[in-house]
This record gives C-alpha cells, sequence and structure tokens, in this order.
DNA sequence: AACTTAAAGTAGAATAATTCTCTTCTAATA
DNA sequence: TATTAGAAGAGAATTATTCTACTTTAAGTT
C-alpha cells in the first residue's frame, strides 16, 4: 500500500490528511496483526519519535468512526484495530493473544443463505462474525 | 436456579462456599444479560452492602478459571460475564450494549459439518462462536 | 504566496476499570 | 472447638484511555 492510496483514503472520508493520521494508518496495515493502540504507537515512534499518544487515540477513534479501520473484539481490557475492511472472520489463539483473519466466501455465502432462509425472531442481522478459538500449529513466519 | 445447585457447582469444582462466591454467580445466572462487574455489584449489594469490590473481581476470575463462567468478547474496554456454559452464540446491538444469547442447533451441527470437511491450514479449532451484529426489534420484556 | 481559521496535534493531568498489598476473617477439616 | 489455608476486605496503586487547555497546521481564500 503506497502512501498515496492512504492519503486518498483520507481524502474519501473528508478527512484532513496529516502525517499522524497517515503514519497510524499505515501502522495498522504493515503491522497486520490486530494491534494494540501500544503496539501502535511503538511502531511509530521509530521513526517518528514525538508522536503524542493522545494523538494516536484521537486519530484510532477518528479511523473507526470513518470506517476506515475497526476494533476487534476481545476478552481483554486494550482495544485491537484492523485495517481490513472487507467481511472476514478471526482466528483467537487459545493460548496467546494471537488473532489472525480467516477469509471464507464459501462460508459467508453458506451463512448468509442459513439466516436468509431461517431468521432471528425480532432481529435484523446486519453482520456476522466469526470468532474461531483454538491452537495455532506454526509460529507465524 | 437454587442456591443448592450454585452451592454444588462450587463444591465440585473444589471452591470453598462462601456467601460472597454465590451471591456473585446467582448474581450472573439472575441478570442474565452478559453483566459487567459493576452491574454485578450494584445487583448484590441491593442485599449485601458491603462486599468489597476488589472481592467481586477476585471472584470473577476464580470463576472464570473454574470454567463456571466466561467472558464474553467485546470491543467496549469493560469485561462482561456470561453464566451459560453451554456452547451458544451471541446477538450484539449494533446501536446499545445489549447483548443476547443466540442458540441454534441447527447451526452448530453445519458449522462443525462444514469445518471437518474443509478445516483451516495449520490450526487446530476448539470452538466457534458467532457475534451476530445487528438491531433488535424489540425491547426487552 | 500570504492570510485565515476550523480542525488537528500536543503535554500532562485526570479518569475509571481493574489489580495489588496487606490485614483480618472464615470455611472446612480434624 | 481449634487449626489453618484460602478468601474477603479496605484502600492504595496501576494502567489503558480520555480530557483539558493550549499550540500548530492543513487547506481553502484572497
Ligand atoms: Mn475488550
Ligand atoms: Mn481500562
Ligand atoms: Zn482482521
Ligand atoms: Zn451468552
Amino acid at each position: 500500500m503506497k502512501i498515496n492510496e492512504i492519503k486518498n483514503k483520507l481524502v474519501d472520508k473528508g478527512l484532513k490528511v496529516t502525517p499522524q493520521r497517515i503514519s497510524i494508518l499505515e501502522a495498522i496495515i504493515k503491522l497486520n496483526n490486530h494491534p494494540t493502540a501500544e503496539n501502535i504507537i511503538d511502531y511509530i515512534r521509530k521513526n517518528q519519535p514525538n508522536i503524542a499518544t493522545a494523538t494516536v487515540y484521537k486519530v484510532l477513534d477518528a479511523l473507526v468512526e470513518n470506517e476506515l479501520i475497526r476494533k476487534v473484539k476481545t476478552d481483554r481490557d486494550f482495544m485491537r484495530y484492523d485495517a481490513i475492511m472487507e467481511n472476514h472472520h478471526h482466528l483467537y489463539c487459545s493460548v496467546s493473544d494471537r488473532i489472525e483473519d480467516y477469509h471464507d466466501d464459501e462460508l459467508n455465502d453458506l451463512l448468509e443463505k442459513y439466516f436468509e432462509s431461517k431468521g432471528i425472531p425480532d432481529f435484523k442481522i446486519e453482520d456476522i462474525k466469526l470468532q474461531i478459538i483454538g491452537r495455532f500449529m506454526k509460529s507465524k513466519k
């Protein structure tokens, strides 16, 4: 992902293009592992040591608000972020904090058809995500 | 759920039976809406005004550890708890913090068969939960 | 290119959910 | 009833995140 693509994402949402916003969005894309705010701060400060903590939190909120990133649900007390906006599911390690993406269009179709015919009483489905909990058999490359 | 059933759950796990543990487990069962620690504390203090905050947090940890309750994954920064241990999924309201249970054995079978034949490379599935995000069409009774 | 200004960034203090420390109490067993 | 390991309690500490009160800047306007 080139810097210009990132700039365009911001412009398309009517957000001012700032070096901080570019760095933060770039960090989430490059880290590509559902980083925490702290992970993002550490990564950015290697090149941009003066970015303020509050800036990172505020930019993260703005990016979530404008649907350029998403929060990832966990059962830990720090937030994690995801720059992949297309529909996908997550593999959660049951013994560590590792979270990986799981893309599966066949599964999405299956679920869509299942709920289309079955439905849920008094509930209008907007989105379905799987939390697939288990063990990774290989450590990350 | 009678008090004796709750006591037995504790005894079965080798946990000492204390009034605090009974109250906390009972609160999560009765509230039945994936309460936060604060919800639990408020509920219990109506009858037991002196229970310490730290006790509630410590008991919650012990109950999770002993698989009498579970944490519920959210994208908010306070934990929520669930006393229903049988396999089920969750309906998340997209505009409020409401979380409701969704039980569906047909769906569980479908998913089990799907992943049995398909599998996920380098990953051993232990559990699959759906986060079904959307709108409730009726407020809670 | 300089001017304007609403929006964004910053430092540090504040907040709030949770955890820790240390003391007192009690459930379970003998 | 006496013993004691484990649990509860009070309040301080911690820590992820948010707020406050500025200063700075992106981007449109002249
Ligand atoms: Mn969380
Ligand atoms: Mn917190
Ligand atoms: Zn993802
Ligand atoms: Zn539940």
